[in-house]
RNA sequence: CGGGGCGUAGCUCAGCCUGGUAGAGUACUUGCUUUGGGAGCAAGGUGCCGUUGGUUCGAAUCCAAUCGCCCCGACCA
């Protein structure tokens, strides 16, 4: 490619919108421009980067058998009828009419295409297990996009459907999976990406893995054992307490006026707040409050409350509420409440606690959960904290952020069932098999390479991945030796069948090198004056301090040398 | 959906408070000089000042509404 001919304007200047270094060099970069919020058009050098991200996808699925297909990115209400999601997933499923009023949406994600396709298709257990992917447009209407590719509205999406027809199988060819997308983030060059527990939120199924690159720029909270190194979202994560034990004492009512706060209460008593009971109070769309007892330095998990309260939404009670099922704000116990009681495992087998007395001004020493509210159901709803113990290994946990780039599931028979979906076995009888599903975030992934490979220049792309393979910069291209040699350089790399990207428009040095940065070819080869006086030109890897000279009739060969030597790093 | 910020040239931004013919840098075009980290000189083109309405002799500027974008949160993956 010429680069006086690539669509793809570059920019001295942060954009004002962007803060991550992905959106920023994105941008800057000329990959891609904003249409609308969280919708983008990819310019040349990301879609050449997003097709390599594809075909190294497409290889680590086909070697685990599976079928590429194309769905539909316009789905009919009824399929997601079939599942109840028309109505169950709330208003990121972009839903419109057609022009004869039909209900229609734009697919988010495809369980129930790949299903309806699927049992259409195959009816023997003969034909189980089969997997089918496709790399396709997703649209989810974000409540809040942000962050360039990181979380686009309309973005690129590598998704997979596996069909069992007993348990065994799902739980093999997950792991299978599982190991694939391992090869695949290693070789688009994030190996440290992590699988990770976690939630299925509106996917439904039990087991399932997020795949995450622990970066400080996620908007995922990641827990860390230290111990047994397992990855937890931190909507999942538990923690055990253990406290030494203590001779129960009564209780007793002490003055605390003006003290809402557990702050306030370390204030005035001295105690720490690992010693006290909080109460947390939410009010449910069906309009019931419930209370919830934890210690007084955690916080609640609202994904396991939500679980707990059945996935209805719920909302922090109002004052007037709280009153009402018999407790006073900033001095609530759990003690003789009438609603529903929750205490959290860090207050179950605690010791002595401070509460509130339910009376304003005054709080409780010496609160037991077993004895004082014998009716609280023990539950597990804490959100873990840093320093926290692994209920696993019992070694401290920490706490990381992480950039989501895959989600599989394992769906079980969800979908299937609700579905109809069958399949004739060896004795003649109807079944239903169980099925599992892959995510995999390609434009997001692309965003994380940067977000991990990049310096204050621009992108340092992985060979594997890299728009191009070699960048050839030329000073001085009205001379005619340079430019001779430029051009002749340009014609054998390409002929030989080296992806180059050839800066042929005769600027000067600090141009051409700033927007090659930006560019982050690996490679570059500079053809100059100096050297070129010898036979010489010069190499350069990006990103590093690695640079020499070969003589001009040697660089296919270095050139080619250098690429299957480099892509070693991202073999399979 | 809540809080905050911002919409003026491809990009970064000034002008607005105090109304009077639209600005800078950069990018772009042409020529010459340069050629190892965004070089120099000269000449040139560039705008529905987000949109609509109002106030006014006159609005980028004041008022109102609306649309859009960014950040934080909520929601979601």
């Amino acid at each position: 490619m010429r680069q006086s001919k690539l669509v793809s304007r570059k920019h001295k200047e942060k954009p004002a919108d962007a803060t991550l270094a992905s959106h920023v060099y994105l941008l800057r970069g000329g990959y891609m421009r904003l249409v609308a919020n969280g919708i983008y058009s990819l310019l040349m050098p990301a879609k050449r980067i997003q097709h390599k991200i594809e075909t190294i996808i497409r290889e680590e699925m086909d070697k685990v058998d599976g079928q590429e297909v194309m769905m539909p990115v316009v789905l009919p209400r009824e399929l997601w009828d079939e599942s109840d999601r028309w109505d169950s997933v709330g208003p990121e499923l972009l839903r419109f009419k057609d022009r004869t009023g039909h209900d229609m949406l734009l697919a988010m994600t495809h369980e129930e295409a790949c299903t309806a396709l699927a049992r259409a298709d195959v009816t023997s257990y003969r034909d189980y297990p089969f997997m089918l992917y496709q790399i396709q447009t997703k649209y989810r209407d974000e409540a809040r996009s942000r962050g360039g590719l990181m979380r686009a509205r309309e973005f690129t999406m590598k998704d997979a459907y596996s069909f069992h027809t007993t348990k065994e199988d799902m739980d093999d060819y997950y792991l299978k999976v599982k190991d694939a997308y391992y090869r695949i983030f290693s070789r688009i060059g994030l190996p440290m990406v992590q699988a990770i527990c976690a939630d299925s939120g509106m996917m439904g199924g039990k087991e399932t893995h997020e795949f995450h690159l622990l970066s400080d720029v996620g908007e995922d909270k990641i827990v860390v054992c230290d111990g047994c190194h397992t990855y937890y979202n931190s909507e999942i994560a538990s923690a055990v307490y253990q406290y030494e034990p203590e001779d129960l004492l009564p209780l007793e009512k002490i003055a605390t006026p003006n003290t809402k706060t557990i702050e306030d209460l370390v204030k005035l008593t001295g105690v720490a707040p690992q010693k006290m009971a909080k109460m947390v109070f939410y009010t449910t769309e069906k309009n019931e409050t419930v209370a919830v007892i934890i210690r007084g330095d955690l916080e609640v998990n609202e994904t396991k409350l939500g679980k707990l309260l059945g996935g209805c939404l719920f909302n922090f009670a109002t004052d007037e509420e709280v009153y009402k099922v018999g407790a006073v704000p900033g001095y609530a116990s759990g003690i003789g409440l009438t609603c529903k009681v929750y205490a959290d495992k860090s207050v179950a087998n605690a010791y002595n606690l401070i509460c509130g007395a339910n009376e304003e001004g005054f709080h409780l020493k010496n609160f037991n959960v077993s004895r004082d509210t014998p009716k609280a159901e023990i539950v597990d709803i804490a959100t873990v904290q840093d320093g926290d113990i692994c209920p696993q290994c019992g070694a401290k946990m920490h706490l990381a952020r992480g950039i989501e780039v895959g989600h599989i599931f394992k769906l079980g028979d969800k979908y299937t069932k609700s579905m109809q979906m069958t399949y004739t076995d060896e004795n003649g009888e109807d079944k239903t098999p169980l099925m599992a599903c892959y995510g995999i975030g390609v434009g997001r992934s692309l965003a994380s390479v940067i977000e991990m490979h990049h310096d204050d220049y621009g992108p340092i792309w992985p060979l594997s991945i890299a728009p191009w393979q070699v960048q050839i910069n030329a000073m001085g291209l009205d001379k005619k030796a340079i430019k001779d040699t430029a051009e002749k350089l340009y014609a054998d790399l390409t002929n030989a069948g080296i992806e180059v990207l050839y800066d042929d428009r005769n600027l000067s040095a600090g141009v051409q090198f700033a927007e090659a940065d930006l560019t982050g070819i690996p490679l570059r080869l500079i053809v100059a004056p100096k050297a070129m006086a010898e036979g010489k030109i010069e190499y350069k890897v990006r990103g590093t301090d690695e640079r020499g000279f070969i003589a001009v009739a040697d660089v296919l060969t270095f050139v080619q040398n250098w690429i299957s030597k480099e892509m070693e790093k991202y073999k399979s």
